[in-house]
DNA sequence: ACGCATGTTGCATATTATGCAACTAGGGTT
DNA sequence: AACCCTAGTTGCATAATATGCAACATGCGT
């Protein structure tokens, strides 16, 4: 396919600056692209009104720009959540004896994208890359109450504890955004209590959630509240390693 | 001034994949920016060439890709290389009782970005922002030993000690790469002696210098080894808190 | 004050990006 | 299995626009 060149000649350009140690000039730039000064002078003025390029004050030479470290950093985070959060979630294995979960909002739904099994005889089986309602799982309520908060039209129940009404609902990630996690009381799967809370990136935007599930008789409704300030503990945790910064709130 | 607007069709890609959880279509993108399809389609070909974005492969969609990440973590070293050494300077005054400096490559010239002072009565006084010539100072050798080795074509000499003859000073650097540190030996100003090491970021690539600066009375020649490896083992901690990584090389 | 180098603007032209339409390829449904 | 529907790619004529030239502007060093 034939390439976009004006756009080629942009992105070639920061591909220039990141070699050059001290910026380049415009006239700099249109000799090694061989294009001239004047077109050269227009493809920085438009990099650097989307913020991809920026001129040194002192020198006037130009410089990458800001908008990449957005954009690099952001990715980074999504690529590598996975890698960093898997001894997060040991941990939480280790200090919870209940197999851990993270998950990622996907296509309005709840997408496992790791694991970790406890090594209980007992314990609750799930897939990686299986997509789960975010109404009815712990993990899936921090994505609604912490990130994308339109509830589905339709709340389907799972079992006899679905919540279904919608206000009960909203009531219900009320009081999760204020204690920090999320609980599943046998919403989804009959005998399995969840408890999750959210990850966030440098930028304090949500990128995930983690969690722990357990059959009902090890995760009782007493221990609730201590199980659940070790996954917001470890969630935490995970945050900061991610670039959260705890003094922006 | 007008911008190139293919280019800036491109690089609104960019910042509309950034904000979209699960990458976007082709038709996605078309619509959002209001052009056809066919447009869409070739912007993202070329992006994806030159690795801005890639395509997931199990749902085709586009997100953004690798070259964000290199070219993002670049510019960061950079930008906060000041911030990052800062502690490593007051390590450097502590252990050493001098002046400690950092400066990166600009212009062909020695630029000091930071400086911590020493708390000695007799210290050297030094300005951030200030170029030194490469030749003639110890952080200056650095960034010709390790960095840009091209030569300035004038050596003018500043003290009796400068060296401006070619071939010494290239032997000079020569012995600097070998050994790892710089010294100015009363080369730029009488009576002061500095010792200067190098900083690497995460691809190895050198990204400034930081030394020590003190009279030559304190700064012997006896002890000169003793500074150096203290310069080197701390240089060495601050490129690894830039992600250097020892095992290349 | 002067000259040199770098950067910006106006404008005519030729390049090239664009939209349309036709075509291809999957995925899901009946 | 045949079908449709959506998403994506390609060919092509046209219109849009990126380009180079030249003139102008600016800043630096001598």
């Amino acid at each position: 396919m034939a390439e976009i060149q004006s756009l080629a000649k942009g992105l070639k350009i920061l591909n220039l600056l990141e070699h050059s140690r001290n910026g380049m000039g415009t006239t700099e730039v249109a000799t090694q692209l061989e294009i001239d000064k004047s077109s050269a002078s227009r493809l920085l003025h438009t990099l650097a009104k989307y913020g991809f390029v920026e001129q040194d004050q002192l020198t006037a030479r130009y410089l990458l720009g800001p908008q990449l470290v957005t954009l690099g950093q952001h990715l980074l985070n999504r690529i590598t959540l996975r890698d960093h959060a898997r001894p997060y979630l040991h941990e939480l294995v280790d200090k919870t004896g209940e197999c851990a979960h993270l998950a990622i909002l996907a296509q309005r739904q709840a997408l496992y994208i790791d694991q970790v099994e406890s090594t209980a005889a007992l314990r609750v089986e799930s897939e990686i890359g299986t997509l789960s309602p975010l109404y009815c799982t712990a993990l899936g309520k921090i994505l609604l109450a912490f990130g994308d908060s339109r509830i589905p039209d339709e709340l389907t129940p799972f079992t006899h504890r679905t919540v279904t009404d919608r206000s009960t609902l909203e009531a219900q990630l009320a009081q999760t955004s204020k204690r920090g996690y999320a609980i599943d009381d046998e919403e989804y799967n009959y005998g399995v209590r969840c408890v999750a809370a959210p990850v966030y990136d440098h930028k304090s935007a949500l990128v995930g959630a983690i969690g722990i599930s357990g059959p009902a008789g090890r995760v009782t409704l007493e221990r609730i509240d201590e199980f659940g300030s070790v996954v917001v503990s470890i969630a935490a945790a995970l945050s900061a390693r991610l670039g959260y910064d705890f003094n922006l709130k």
